[in-house]
RNA sequence: GCCCUUGUAGUAUAGCCCGGUCUAGAAUUCGGCCCUGUCACGGCUGAGACGCGGGUUCAAAUCCCGCCGAGGGCGCCA
């Protein structure tokens, strides 16, 4: 069977009139009129208009939508509202068919529900909307790694089966590795750190896992984190890094996707930068004016968060947290010991990214993993990389999915991830 | 772990509060027939549903209980 085309649906146009073409796609709809028909088809790279008259009505036996066809015709000057050029039907090749009926309505003339939708993720990238997201995720991805390596990052892959639970926080899951005990990681923290000591600046995108059974529309048990550690940089530094991939993804994403923006019925809007830098002291004080009080070294709730956000509705970096909220291997700040060189990049209430100068002397991190009720010696295999002349860095890890919601304007990350894994969802 | 909401054709919904009018309605999809410029084509026509189990009642899609499924929120989230 030829499979080939000769074109892409997005490199035909008008001035083609009366060429000879071959493509491919999927059937959009399908108008008969009696003795002539038009059916719009659809590959990745747009849509088009078929028309079929007289006898080659014929061509049309046994096709229905969202069947894949192969189109051979000539271009053709339309009188369509929608098309400048159609292509006259010279032969229509049904290449798969679609069985009905379909879980969903792939067009989305009536939206299905998030749950349908999931079960029949595939068949959902027909719908435009969705496929948008996904087009614009791929636009994203490509922005940051862009933004990195042009400040010299390199792109690291860390490993996802890990043998040591002992960085303490989030439940991992635990998994049998021929006969040890193993865990899904969690975050590429550690090796990060040690990554600097050779790569100085290096990055990763990729899934990580927690077992926390949480019910949100931020959180899932799977999910993508960008994550940077950078050599001789302090943790203002790599705020700036971070402020500009975000801008950068708002801007290559607002000027180069405007399809999927009309798709989704969304304008991607860039934010002003600088971003705003709100130090955690700072935010007590906002707080308490809103008649909202909480003690130096608390953490803040979501309901606090979420008064913050009213003020800053926007980006804004949360900085110099208590240093006993913050994991063993943040560093203190040098003017008070209590305050760290941490922040948090939020969106209004939303947590998008978290980050901070880190330890580098093997002694006063020994020191704070026993301050924090950890066991060194369980740290032995990372410990030991910093005796090899550990740079002073800092870095930080996003939500990529958090981001996402951000960008396109929507609550739920479950619309931004492909196959989404939470507590109560395992497959597809 | 806790709380709230919800379950009607393939999809998305009306009806439920206030039981009888429901032989469950409109849309879209799907099948058949008609139609030479549609563009959410149109016209005619056909098929298709009350999540499961129990209870109350003369009578249950509607009220109650249990189970199952779904959505959302809180908490958890170094």
């Amino acid at each position: 069977m030829d499979i080939s085309r000769t074109h892409l649906i997005e490199d035909l146009n008008s001035s083609m009139e009366g060429k000879d073409v071959i493509f491919g796609g999927w059937v959009v709809d399908l108008r008969k009129l009696g003795k002539m028909a038009f059916l719009t088809v659809r590959d990745v790279t747009g849509m088009c208009q078929v028309i079929v008259k007289g006898d080659s009505m014929s061509l049309l036996e046994g096709l229905n939508r969202q069947s894949v066809v192969r189109i051979l015709g000539k271009i053709q000057a339309s009188k369509a509202k929608d098309f400048d050029f159609e292509v006259s039907a010279t032969e229509i090749q049904v290449l798969a068919k679609a069985e009905y009926p379909l879980p969903i309505d792939p067009i989305g003339r009536l939206e299905s529900d998030i749950d349908n939708r999931l079960n029949s993720r595939a068949l959902d990238m027909r719908n435009q909307k969705t496929a948008s997201i996904f087009k614009l995720r791929s636009k994203v991805l490509a922005s940051i790694r862009e933004t990195l390596i042009k400040r010299k990052f390199i792109e690291i892959n860390t490993p996802k089966i890990i043998g040591s639970a002992s960085e303490g926080g989030a439940d991992l899951f635990g998994l049998d590795y021929f006969g040890q005990k193993a865990y899904l990681a969690q975050s590429p923290q550690l090796y990060k750190e040690q990554m600097t000591i050779g790569l100085e600046r290096v990055f990763e995108i990729s899934s990580f896992y927690r077992a926390e059974k949480s019910h949100t529309g931020r959180h899932l048990s799977e999910f993508t984190s960008v994550d940077i550690e950078a050599a001789m940089m302090d943790y203002t530094d790599v705020m700036d890094v971070l402020e500009s991939i975000v801008v950068d993804v708002f801007k290559n994403t607002s000027e180069n996707c405007k399809t999927e923006q009309q798709e989704i019925g969304y304008e991607i809007k860039v934010p002003s930068s600088p971003f705003e830098r709100v130090t955690y002291t700072q935010a007590l004080e906002e707080l308490s004016s809103m008649d909202i009080k909480i003690e130096f070294g608390e953490d803040l709730q979501d309901s606090h968060l979420r008064s913050l956000g009213e003020k800053h509705p926007g980006f804004f970096f949360l900085t110099d947290w208590p240093m006993k909220l913050k994991p063993f291997y943040i560093h203190e700040k040098d003017d008070d010991p209590t305050l760290s060189r941490s922040f948090d990049l939020q969106y209004g209430y939303l947590e998008l990214s978290s980050g901070g100068r880190r330890l580098h002397d093997p002694e006063q991190l020994r020191s704070r993993l026993k301050e924090q009720d950890l066991d060194p010696t369980s740290f032995d295999e990372h410990l030991k990389t910093f005796g090899w002349g550990m740079p002073p860095h800092s870095g930080w890890g996003m939500g990529l999915d958090r981001l996402m919601t951000v960008l396109i304007g929507i609550d739920n990350v479950r619309e931004v991830v492909l196959y989404p894994r939470d507590p109560d969802r395992l497959k597809p």
